[in-house]
DNA sequence: TTTATATTTTATCATTTGCTTAAATAAGAT
DNA sequence: ATCTTATTTAAGCAAATGATAAAATATAAA
């Protein structure tokens, strides 16, 4: 955490200022942002959150057979999604249904939007 | 890889066919974009995403400065992010300056948004 | 109350990540 | 040329991540 610091002769002092005083405010915000992001940047774990936004609610089964992939590490990335309040479960007899949190389907649409149709690969 | 495939006797055989399709056609897009989100999911990195899309442009220097960081950690996260072309660096004498690459730039907006004024905070 | 189905949990392990220190570049200034 | 400033790169290491196999839990059916 110590840090030698910026000794450049043309920073600007105020500036460096007014940035930590930001991110101090919004600490908290960076924590939770991340945190989701984080869960969200793994390549299987997209895929989930997508497919649930997509198809409402799916089971370890269902997911392990899309995404070609042991029910015992789907079951692990759901767990993951679940311990952040991300997703929800839902028994229904033997079968555990997991859907995404509605909050937070709100803040990945903007991304699903551009996975659908490939959109992002013009982007970028 | 291999998996023991699904069982379950509800399951919904058109379903599973149809979300498999769709991310085939997918790949790429949830490729990218996984790699983007688990840059972005740092939380040292979400900030620095964050502070470039403010200020426009900063130095290793001024990152080091308002994260209390040291700057060789700064620099690889820099590094990093610059290998997978989210930003670019742009010398100016000894100083090299970092910006994001206008592309990612809107990719991320709508999370930058969620975090001025702890937005997110009330909607999770 | 056994047996089958659906899923989670635990232990283990290889890989990746992120930080630290120290050494290496690169471009002015003296 | 040499020194200073600004930054990157490399080596090392502790911690986190993600997969596997095996054991544990929970519900339903026979």
């Amino acid at each position: 955490m110590k840090n030698k610091s910026c000794i450049r002769i043309k920073a600007d002092i105020e500036q460096i200022s007014n940035c930590k005083q930001t991110l101090t405010e919004l600490e908290e915000s960076f924590d939770l942002l991340s945190n989701a992001l984080s869960l969200a940047g793994n390549n299987v774990r997209l895929k989930i959150l997508y497919l649930l936004a997509q198809e409402h609610e799916l089971c370890v089964c269902d997911l392990s057979d899309i995404l070609a992939m042991k029910i015992a590490a789907i079951s692990q990335h759901l767990r993951k999604l679940k311990d952040r309040n991300i997703i929800i479960s839902n028994r229904n007899a033997q079968t555990i249904f997991y859907s995404l949190r509605p909050e937070y389907k709100a803040i990945f649409l903007p991304f699903f939007e551009l996975i659908d149709g490939n959109k992002i690969m013009q982007k970028v």
